[in-house]
DNA sequence: CTGAAAGCGCTAACAG
DNA sequence: CTGTTAGCGCTTTCAG
């Protein structure tokens, strides 16, 4: 049977309440009968129970962190950065994998919230108003959505998408695909938006495609549809999307980026290595991991809002795009 | 303030121990009070306190994963599995990130020991005789390490090196180098055992290199060393290592698998998408998250204990091995 | 500064 | 089948 706080009073002579204190109110005790309890608690491997301490103070030390999928390339540094940060505040953190769905992700915070004093949800396919919902049982921080109300940590998405789209236009490009990402996904609401308004600007045709699941699958079966098209360069939802589309689009007999300039997002290690590398958005995750879990403690631990951190986005240009075909033909 | 049980019973007129028994023993409770008791509890929106409820029935239904590094692109898959699985079961899961650190993965261990039924410790770099006495207090499943007297998910390494070995060999390499691994690793271990074995079966020299951390950085600086030496093949402790490892002596001037054949372990999504795609030993890694949990649930549900399981591995040949020079000249 | 006592939300014998 | 009565391990008044 564990070591109770009841053993270490009895082996230290005094009451359990001095105990209690000495390892939760070190100042309302005693410096003597202080090390006394503390020799005791350490010579029987005494280690107080959090979730029984939880009962009475109503706060359980525990934080949740919601994705929409581990293996996502996208979400591991994130949840390492998350972790860590918890863990040095003395947080332990369970970790939730929605599988992209809402139904799931909804059952997951109900079934977390007696559990956890916060969670961060990242990249929520929830609707807004059960997030708000939700938000009455569980104090969140939102990560990558923008939710009324809430605490939110943005990666501003829509700064790099401008900034792919006027490279692509400085390249030469006058029509560019989007292969647009989950409907649920915020972020994959402002890169098609934040791509039209640059397009616009620049007077280029934007051919949106998609919706599509978030993965390699889902930019290959964009690809026929984006290769019998008018766009010479595509803006992918995610790094994964441009590597299946990369991946069937030269399958279909185009090269990349002779024939067509793919652009990813986020940055995954992925986009580095892959073959052609791929320019893409770099997206902070590491920042909003940490950053996430700092709002939260604040939020939990004084009860007051946050506010919204924005955290910048920027496009790293590497060797999957290029002048289109007719550009250079015509200097 | 939340809704508790004592909230449901008077709603429904019945003592808080019938309400208790409707939901943990249905059985035990006359269908028509269960459903008045159920009713009830829906209306209040009443969810049990899983931590009060663990309280007295010293059970949690959380479960620990603890891996060396949630960033490396080899566990984020397990950890989706084991994740899955432990959902599918009811379990929460308390994911936490050890840096590759032995005393933090300890202290881990140990504040989280009363908050969980059990815990997968993933590629561990404790001490047998430290994981043996934490054993004591938290039942564990460890996965790719064995662990006397402990229930173990094992991923058969050596056999996949064993192939990779077989594969350079047969490729007309006679040095090859290993780049090894971290020195608590215990699948570091066995790569190295059973490359040496497989090599001195054929005659091959084998060039021990390291102990390298299992990153690129390791993999790089071990480059030089590979370079001046006499190996024509190189076996990485990971894809990781195996990637840093290409880069650098690309960057050295050596192309790949030109001058120098390279061989991963992991089979990672990187090693598809690098370039020159990588030759690698896969592991079954979602089969180990959900057979760890697996075993572990048994373990803890029936206190029996599960034994292990053996998971096998085998080589994927890609591009980055091929003939060495000297064999393609002397035909 | 320390002890006594009540209670966090739930379960588990034990009667009835 | 259901109510009563004790706790689970810890914190927190309230006295002293």
């Amino acid at each position: 049977m564990a070591v109770t706080i009841r053993d270490v009073a009895r082996e230290s002579g005094v009451h359990v309440s001095t105990v209690s204190r000495a390892f939760s109110a070190a100042h309302m005790v005693n410096a003597v009968t202080r090390t006394r309890v503390m020799a005791a608690a350490e010579r029987l491997g005494y280690r107080p129970n959090r979730a029984a301490r939880a009962l009475s103070t109503r706060r359980t030390a525990n934080l949740g962190v919601i994705v929409a999928d581990i293996a996502n390339p996208f979400f591991p540094p994130l949840i390492k950065a998350a972790q860590a940060q918890a863990r040095e505040r003395d947080y332990h953190v369970f970790v939730a994998d929605t599988d992209e769905r809402a139904r799931v992700e909804e059952e997951l915070v109900r079934s977390m919230a007696k559990q956890v004093d916060g969670a961060l949800l990242v990249a929520s396919r929830l609707s807004g108003r059960v997030i708000a919902e939700l938000g009455r049982d569980v104090p969140f921080v939102v990560v990558n959505r923008r939710v009324r109300g809430l605490p939110c940590v943005l990666m501003d998405v829509a700064s790099g998408t401008r900034q792919a789209v006027d490279h692509l236009v400085a390249l030469g490009h006058r029509d560019i695909a989007v292969l647009t990402g989950p409907s649920a996904s915020w972020t994959a609401q402002r890169i098609r938006g934040a791509a039209e308004e640059a397009a616009a600007r620049h007077g280029a045709g934007l051919h949106p495609v998609g919706p599509n699941p978030p993965t390699e699958e889902g930019g290959a079966s964009a690809a026929a549809e984006v290769a019998s098209g008018p766009a010479t360069a595509v803006l992918a939802y995610n790094d994964l999307v441009a590597l299946g589309l990369i991946r069937e689009v030269e399958a279909l007999g185009l090269s990349v980026p002779g024939d067509l300039s793919v652009v990813g997002v986020d940055n995954t290690h992925i986009a580095r290595h892959c073959r052609p590398a791929l320019t893409t958005v770099d997206m902070p995750v590491v920042a909003a991991g940490r950053g996430g879990i700092d709002l939260l403690v604040h939020r939990v631990t004084t009860g007051e809002d946050p506010g919204t951190v924005t955290l910048d986005t920027r496009l790293v240009v590497r060797e999957s795009t290029a002048p289109p075909r007719s550009a250079v033909s015509r200097p």
